[in-house]
DNA sequence: TGTGTTATATATAACGTTTCACGAAGGAAA
DNA sequence: TTTCCTTCGTGAAACGTTATATATAACACA
């Protein structure tokens, strides 16, 4: 590291021949003279001069920057998220803290005092403890997940559900599965299940839900699977999976114990997630609109006044077909 | 956003009946008077009193900040390498500023200048403009690109295009061809075509090379496959891209084509990227240690004093199969 | 007991901004 | 002219820290 002396407002000021005040004005668009402005628009120039945000914040307690805590930019969903986070929070003029907590709920706990100790203007966060309590002198605002009485924005994930039941049974699948494995705190993520089951119900169609939490493996899926095949052929003709990731794994499951997918099973995930090398998706899913959520979030955190904000805000979710349909 | 007063030293300071200074000591760890500390530190619980670092930023010129800059997290490269960066620095002490910009030049300089503007200790930067120009006044540490004179990190380019070259020479390939779509701007990540086509000069081999840039599209390549298709076989056994996403896509095209691969033409792709889905590479290929170049330049950055820093660091790659090649 | 020497807490001056009260300058109305 | 407004630049105080100089207490030694 290099030591870094910038020219400061009084610098500026000198060159100028003005005051403190007045370049002050200048720099925030403040209306000033003009014969003032231009002498401080030049020594601006020249000089090289740049706001010290530091200074800034310290003296308008607002920093324009946000914290962004995140489990992990391994799986795509996060790193798309956290792009257009990103991106949509520079286009407002916000800068973006990022924080990784790699699940872990004492990281997360202190990620959330650290953000607080820089002094950000909020939080948007994606987290997995159970016991996470922010009190609400500090704005926050949360993706799939409830914290306190924060306000929530997650896709609609009961219809999401829905949809894919719909969708399955329009194709033609006669006996369903639902697999799901996630989150032990029960999120807004928590409604594709009951979301899928409803629309069975309501279609009187023949189904059957396994849920697992991520303490657990995947095996029970699989063994469960191997058990229901009979004579080369699956019982079930339809099989949603919370998400695209186990979409793909149960797909090649499946396939490599010779059950041709989408010709026998069908198979619908929930995501939406592309491949980065095809561009297509790596199963038929339920698309969430992540750039969307990315956008209602910062919006949220950034009109937060009072407690206007509504605790959630689920977005529309569609289907597409990505291969593992009869679409 | 709501307004948001903690107390500060000063409330601390009264509470428990010392001076700001003694106060600063005991936040700094600096040696006092032991009743004095336990006074401070009880104050500081009962008030919940946190440092505030836009304040403590402006002293002492240090903001344990680094600005990541980066073009996308669409690519699971950049997205992992922003995740190993973002958590190598949290546990240096430092937090990361991150700043998409969307492979755009102009706002590339915007986020240098921002950076600074911030007073961010250092920046780690993926660029693609070719004029970018910082001054050395500030930190800086790219990766795989050059700016100016400082320093930075890659992986051993070169040598990983000579493995590659190897690695299908010893799998019996006899006619090789090197496929390369990049940057216009001439990196590091160039010279794995030089690597390559330097091992098949050494080996005597028969090889033809592909070069691209990013403003083209990657059409000409299969053109250029489709044209080599005779009797529905390639006239090419072996096949290295440069990048994984190449690599599945080549594969992907022959295969519909009725071209078996790795019997009938072995591929190797480079970077190492590791499917979210299936937890595997997507074909067999040149792995670069993306967490120990995101902690190379973490480092580089953090001791970097003077000018001491070597202008190029590049870290060793190992080969892995991933099902494209016969091992 | 007085002096010199540490040790350590306090008071104060920055750091680079913004903001606000103040005053100077320039018109307009009488 | 004088008076009163209005406009607009100036100077100083403040934001919450750290760092430095100063003051105070404590102790040892002659």
């Amino acid at each position: 590291m290099k030591p870094c002396d910038a020219p400061t407002m009084k610098d500026v000021a000198r060159e100028a021949g003005v005051s403190l005040g007045t370049v002050s004005k200048v720099i925030n668009g403040i209306p000033v003279g003009e014969q003032y402005r231009k002498r401080v628009e030049a020594a601006t120039e020249k000089l090289g001069y740049q706001v010290n945000n530091y200074a800034r914040g310290l003296k308008t307690n607002k920093t324009y920057c946000v914290a962004l805590v995140m489990p992990s930019l391994h799986h795509p969903f996060f790193a798309v998220l956290v792009n257009e986070l990103s991106e949509y929070l520079m286009q407002q003029g916000y800068r973006s803290l990022l924080m990784i907590t790699n699940y872990d709920s004492l990281v997360e706990k202190k990620c959330f005092s650290l953000a607080q100790q820089n002094k950000i203007d909020g939080i948007i966060a994606l987290t997995y403890s159970p016991d996470l309590d922010v009190d609400e002198s500090i704005s926050v605002v949360t993706i799939d997940r409830h914290i306190s009485n924060h306000p929530c924005v997650s896709s609609d994930n009961f219809h999401g559900g829905e949809l894919a039941a719909e969708k399955l049974m329009e194709l033609g699948c006669k006996k369903l599965l639902f697999l799901h494995i996630g989150n032990v705190i029960v999120g807004e993520a928590e409604k594709r299940g009951p979301g899928f089951e409803n629309a069975c119900r309501t279609a009187g169609a023949d189904y059957h839900s396994i849920w697992l939490t991520d303490q657990d493996t995947e095996a029970p899926f699989f063994r469960f699977l191997e058990e229901h095949i009979h004579n080369g052929k699956l019982e079930y003709d339809g099989i949603f999976c919370n998400s695209d990731g186990l979409g793909v794994r149960v797909c090649e499951f499946l396939k490599a114990r010779g059950i041709r997918i989408p010709e026998d099973v069908q198979i619908i995930g929930y995501d939406g997630i592309v491949d980065y090398a095809t561009g297509r998706y790596g199963c038929s899913t339920i698309v969430q609109p992540i750039a969307e959520m990315a956008q209602t979030a910062v919006n949220l955190l950034l009109n937060q006044q009072g407690t206007l904000a509504p605790r959630n805000t689920s977005l529309a979710v569609h289907y597409a077909p990505g291969g593992t349909t009869r679409d």
